[in-house]
RNA sequence: GGGCGGUUAGCUCAGUUGGUAGAGCAACUCGUUUACACCGAGUAGGUCACAAGUUCGAGUCUUGUACCGCCCACCA
């Protein structure tokens, strides 16, 4: 490519494609295990195969790939491991879906035949995924792409399985679960969410055996499950019910007599009635009430969400719904129902189907979370599994600290693991195997239907994906991993799993940090949701604005330990910005023709505006550096931005125009490589197609060894395996940036004067001048008056101490130095008298402020002495201004 | 009911150890200067939600209040 026939838009669409594909037939994301290496691995959490990727997924891929191609510079060996995840309900829920549009159904195909159909959703969803991921840039190994149902993680799923049921920390019961009456299955605790929702509280009496005149009033919110009452419960010492424990009631709408306990767990005496209806098959809370007072299970509500054959006949076969309405006016016209109240209450629906959550009694198969909780709590607690943002430790970590519960592990689907279980003829466990048992032996056994939890295999990632259970090479290097970055909503689900998981098979941390990333809001701060077409697709973004605008965007807002909300303007932005650097190296490649790339950096050589450029970018450089350690994205980025387009472009770039006509050329072509090389380079892991293009296709023209710098292991044909730049120290230089600043804002006074006296930006103005009393800045201002020629637009620029005042002047102040600019038939003097009493007034306000504090005597006498110092001077220099801008009134 | 965030310019957000507030977008005024009009220069705009406290000094620390958001919790 040659600098002098680019177009001057950066073309993404086609250039992401190419770089895509370089990067991908040189392999450079598929890494050998190099023990020599320190390694860097990151496992991305699998995306389910249940849609495309959105907003959330783009965040974290451009968090995880910036670091992961940081490092990757850097020299580690580094690994992000990528894949998918079956997802269980989560996919089967899909399909079914489908298959209901088409008009059939997971009955009606059969286990055999559906799974067949997911096989091809999932290969269908797989392969758009790993396209969206690339499309993004996302340096992930997809040569070692995992998915949750592949032959060797499988193994390591039943593995877990087996070893954990033989030390009895899986195990079968039969106890209430939480039941999706819609995808047929039971669910976790953490699957089933609980928002307010409107309903109402029905007061019912139950009439005492021993006189049915007398009452006693429970309140319920479910009234349906009247029918399932095995008790009513009172506290033991609530002086209204006392006598009446031990007695009995006649249950309504029923024949059964059901006895009053006391329970001081269930019953508050300071709700409702205080009297409670136990309902042991249908409620939790009743379920353990039941165990405490000896109570039978009656369950009248079946898999359906429909009454079963224990209810009286009359409700059989309803719906809980019609069921509620038929029960509550029965009770009603048999003069049960006392008042029905509106009442906020918290029904537990699918996070899946949004179905109501059925409680209900199966046997099912369990972890015993007390055995596996304790090291990973540990692990967080001491410090090993650090979280950032820190506030989401305790977020992760309570629930393995509080009272947590056994975690149901089966699920009845047909999509997932298939617990590896068979059971003999009489129905009792027969075999539990890595391997299927020899079928001889199985003949009269059935294997158990039920699946794992997807979370069960999800738990398992970071070291299945490894290759756990084989001590594999990678396992051993690369584990545990160095950062595992994620949305808060999974932090329980599925982090502290694998936290646990890996305590127990790994006897380690599974991840040394966890990267909590923001979430993306909608544009009017909103959640995203897909049902309401609020979600938006990344790669219509992309389209729209390039990858590397979008990421820019993304990894800026994601670290920023806020959730972020979506505005294309910021995209649009992003895309700005691209433009910029883009023609910013486009400028410096025309310049850089006749670049002879031995020539050194000479700091011998450096004028005041050198050394500035030069010590921004050191700072440049370790803010970015450091960005990769603490993750400070946000501050990486905008220090990339403003050096980019203020300090380099605004100011350098326009300083070096006239340089580069003159002898200084060299010089300053070989200052605009190194900026140029060290900023592409910095803005890869952010930006990667731009950055790639500008440096594999421009600067390398220029230098076919510029692979080999920053003291690269190997010669780098692109940036994306090249070398982490390093500033040399030297270059830092603090008095050069403060110098460089007083001459900026006398540059800025001179602006601002011409816009204020209208004079166009494009004229050149004849002379002005600079006046000031302190001999080393007079210096500084005459070494550098070509600062003030290129960029204040002046011709010529007078320093002195004492300069005659031209009668038609605007007249303007900076620090101590007194600016003048001749105007010759421009000047409107009541104009100008105007402009400079504002300027007064403005100073004057200033200058009370600090006479003030100085005026203080707490304040000089206890302030730290450089603090009283500099407002001393600050004071100083303000009167300077304001005589100086009074003089000028008077002379006019 | 407990816990955690947030409240800063019209909008979206920065603000590192307390030293007197910044950016992008929008607005307004100039400008076709050979890198870029997806540009350049300039202007205007904020009692930092409210109240009290600590301090010479608070956007920044403490406490309380209000509103918004999230997480947890078996109030029937």
């Amino acid at each position: 490519m040659s600098a002098l026939n680019l177009p001057t838009r950066f073309d993404y669409a086609t250039i992401e494609q190419k770089w895509t594909k370089i990067w991908d037939d040189h392999a450079y994301f598929h890494p050998q295990v190099e023990p020599h290496k320190k390694p860097f691995s990151i496992a991305f959490p699998p995306p389910n195969v249940t849609g495309i990727l959105h907003m959330g997924h783009a965040a974290n891929i451009s968090v995880q790939d910036a670091l992961v191609r940081g490092k990757r510079m850097q020299g580690y060996n580094t690994l992000w491991t990528v894949g998918a995840d079956h997802a269980g309900i989560g996919t089967q829920v899909m399909v079914e879906r489908q298959l209901k549009s088409e008009g059939t159904s997971r009955q009606a195909l059969g286990r055999e035949k559906f799974l067949e159909r997911t096989w091809q959703w999932k290969a269908d969803y797989e392969a758009r995924i790993h396209g969206q991921m690339k499309h993004l840039g996302a340096s992930g190994d997809f040569r070692r792409a995992r998915f949750t149902m592949d032959e060797g993680y499988s193994r390591a799923i039943r593995k877990v399985f087996v070893e954990w049921y033989n030390a009895g920390i899986i195990y079968r019961d039969n106890r209430l679960v939480n039941w999706d009456p819609a995808s047929q299955t039971v669910l976790s605790d953490l699957e089933v969410e609980s928002k307010e929702e409107d309903g109402h509280l029905w007061h019912i009496r139950y009439p005492l055996s021993e006189d049915p005149n007398t009452f006693i009033t429970v309140a319920t919110t479910r009234p349906e499950t009247l029918v399932g009452d095995m008790a009513v419960a009172v506290h033991p010492e609530d002086e209204r019910y006392q006598h009446l424990i031990g007695k009995t009631v006649d249950l309504p709408l029923t024949d059964r007599k059901i006895p009053i306990v006391g329970d001081a767990e269930v019953a508050d005496p300071a709700f409702g009635s205080g009297a409670v209806k136990i309902t042991p098959a249908h409620d939790f809370n009743d379920w353990e009430c039941g165990q405490r007072n000896g109570l039978e299970i009656l369950q009248v509500i079946d898999l359906n969400a429909c009454m079963n054959v224990n209810a009286p006949v009359k409700y059989q076969g309803l719906k809980v719904n019609a069921a509620r309405k038929a029960i509550v006016e029965d009770l009603e016209a048999g003069g049960f129902l006392v008042k029905v109240e509106d009442h906020v209450y918290l029904p537990g629906r699918s996070e899946r189907t949004g179905a109501i959550v059925q409680p209900l009694p199966l046997v099912q198969w369990w972890v015993d979370m007390k055995r596996l909780a304790g090291p990973a709590r540990d692990a967080v607690r001491e410090g090993r599994i650090r979280y950032v943002p820190e506030r989401f430790t305790d977020e992760g970590v309570e629930w393995l600290e509080k009272d947590i519960r056994d975690w149901c592990i089966s699920r009845q689907l047909w999509w997932g693991h298939q617990i590896p279980v068979w059971y003999d003829a009489s129905g009792e466990i027969a075999y539990v195997g890595v391997d299927d048992p020899d079928p001889e032996d199985a003949k009269n056994w059935t294997r158990d239907e039920d699946v794992l939890d997807t979370w069960f295999s999800s738990a398992l990632w970071p070291f299945a994906t490894l290759g756990w259970p084989d001590e594999t090479a990678e396992l051993k290097h690369f584990y545990p991993t160095s950062v595992l970055s994620t949305a808060r909503d999974i932090l329980k689900l599925w982090v502290a799993r694998m936290n646990f998981s890996s305590h127990y098979f790994l006897n380690t941390v599974p991840f040394e940090q966890v990267l909590v990333h923001a979430t993306i809001l909608t544009h009017d701060g909103k959640r995203m949701s897909k049902s309401k077409g609020t979600g938006i697709d990344p790669l219509e973004m992309s389209q729209r604005y390039g990858v590397d605008a979008c990421r820019f965007w993304l990894s800026e807002v994601s670290m920023s330990g806020q959730s972020a909300r979506f505005s294309e303007e910021k995209l649009q932005n992003g895309q700005h910005f691209v433009t910029k650097i883009w023609n910013a190296c486009r400028f410096m490649l025309m310049n850089l023709e006749d670049f002879d790339p031995q020539t050194p950096i000479d700091l011998d050589k450096a004028t005041l505006v050198d050394q500035w450029i030069l010590s921004r970018l050191h700072g440049l450089e370790k803010a970015v550096s450091q960005s990769l350690t603490d993750f400070s994205f946000p501050q990486a980025i905008k220090q990339l931005y403003t050096f980019i387009w203020n300090d380099f472009c605004d100011w350098y770039l326009e300083m070096a125009k006239p340089r580069l006509q003159g002898s200084d050329r060299a010089h300053v072509q070989a200052i605009l490589f190194h900026c140029m090389d060290t900023m592409l380079r910095l803005m890869h892991p952010f930006m990667p197609f731009v950055s790639e293009e500008l440096w594999s296709e421009g600067l390398q023209k220029i230098d076919p060894n510029l692979g080999t710098r920053f003291g690269a292991e190997t010669p780098a044909q692109h940036l994306t395996v090249a070398a982490w730049p390093t500033v040399p120290a030297e270059f830092a230089h603090a008095e050069a940036e403060a110098q460089m600043e007083s001459l900026m804002d006398i540059v800025r006074v001179l602006r601002n004067l011409r816009a204020e006296m209208g004079v166009p930006a494009n004229k050149l103005a004849e002379e002005a001048f600079l006046r000031t009393d302190d001999t080393a800045l007079r210096t500084l201002l005459a070494d550098n008056s070509l600062v003030f020629e290129a960029l204040a637009k002046i011709k010529t620029i007078h320093v002195a101490s004492d300069i005659p005042t031209p009668e038609q002047a605007a007249h303007g102040v900076s620090q101590n130095v007194q600016i003048t600019l001749p105007l010759a038939g421009l000047v409107d003097v009541e104009k100008e008298r105007e402009r400079l009493q504002r300027e007064i007034v403005k100073l004057e306000k200033d200058i009370q402020g600090l006479q003030q504090r100085l005026g203080n005597p707490r304040f000089v006498e206890r302030a730290p002495e450089s603090v009283v110092k500099e407002a001393q001077e600050q004071l100083h220099e303000l009167n300077f201004q304001k005589q100086t801008l009074e003089q000028r009134v008077e002379a006019l």
